[in-house]
DNA sequence: GTCTATAGAGGGATAGAC
DNA sequence: GTCTATCCCTCTATAGAC
């Protein structure tokens, strides 16, 4: 991982791992068969660490809010998912790692989201399942375009807590304009 | 691009091209001096067409939901911007030609958003250049989501089509609800 | 488990004939 | 402009010593 962060994942090769680790290159084939297979342990274990470490962190999240907020904290540390992703287009065995990484993610997602929406006027507008996975795909998204642009990144985390702040607006309406939104989005369904 | 699109950009190489070009492979190096500014050339290239083939159609884009449904044409036509940025992730020669290809795209969403909103209620909820930089990455995102899962891509697309209903159903409410809905938005900046 | 050594392949780039 | 031929590099993977 140390070297996917550092010099991206096209650059992984059993010797440049090998060096980082300050062991010899052959280790790489004993321990893990393949260097695919490697950066597929690597990930594997990085992602399940990361979900660990930060379940009790989602736990807590009871807003749109608070989401928006512990996605902020989450923004370079989780290094390199999307150029696994890219990668993934690619080759198939990291395709693989890259959905169950993302999986992981999306399933705590939506446990958060289905708590949030249940107490919310916007309940109903879409299924939890499909809302973590637009959730996911913003989030990625802007994660993305930070590559190329850093500006951009903080545009469009700009705008997506604008949109949760607006959406915990509502939710302070009164009972005249809270129905007339459950109506609206009963049609939009 | 046949070949990135074929077999993805970490596959691209002088041989490569040149046997699908069906000609001689030093001849990259006559043309383009290396293989990453023939990479440039080619998405540079692209860019420009596929912006010029769209422009029209984007012209008549007057709502959010005709915005999603024309995304929604471009999907898999856009074959590779998405490896492209995670390439620049590594390579700072692709990212300069990523983030142009990008600035482009962005700059006719802006125009598209801010001709929407401005007969909009949300007009105010967020600056139309900061608002496309998100669309972008929540398109972009999805279209990396559905790389690895293409069912997750669906779900994020249909979530992304049922907030723009949500937002069309707003202006089409009353005064009462719009002067809320107004305030709240103030409230949110 | 860790190392050296090496086979075998693919790739970037250049020289020089035509 | 297009080709052949070639140099030199890095890479994956294996064999085999320790």
């Amino acid at each position: 991982m140390a070297t996917i962060r550092e010099h991206g994942i096209g650059a992984v090769s059993a010797r440049t791992v090998a060096a980082v680790a300050g062991v010899n290159q052959a280790l790489v084939f004993y321990h893990f068969g393949s260097v695919r297979e490697l950066v597929v342990a690597a990930f594997r274990d990085e992602a399940a660490r990361q979900i660990a470490g930060h379940r009790a962190g989602l736990a807590e999240v009871t807003s749109l809010g608070a989401l928006v907020a512990f996605a902020a904290t989450l923004r370079g540390e989780s290094p390199a998912l999307t150029p696994l992703l890219a990668a993934a287009h690619t080759d198939p065995l990291l395709g693989e790692a890259a959905k169950a990484a993302l999986a992981e993610w999306i399933a705590e997602i939506e446990a958060v989201l289905t708590r949030i929406l249940a107490a919310s006027v916007l309940d109903g507008l879409a299924d939890p399942a499909d809302l973590a996975r637009a959730v996911a795909a913003a989030f990625l998204g802007a994660e993305l375009l930070g590559g190329v642009d850093p500006l951009a990144e903080e545009s469009a985390f700009a705008v997506i807590g604008n949109l949760a702040a607006l959406a915990q607006a509502l939710d302070g309406q009164g009972p005249v304009v809270r129905r007339a939104l459950k109506a609206a989005i009963k049609r939009t369904r």
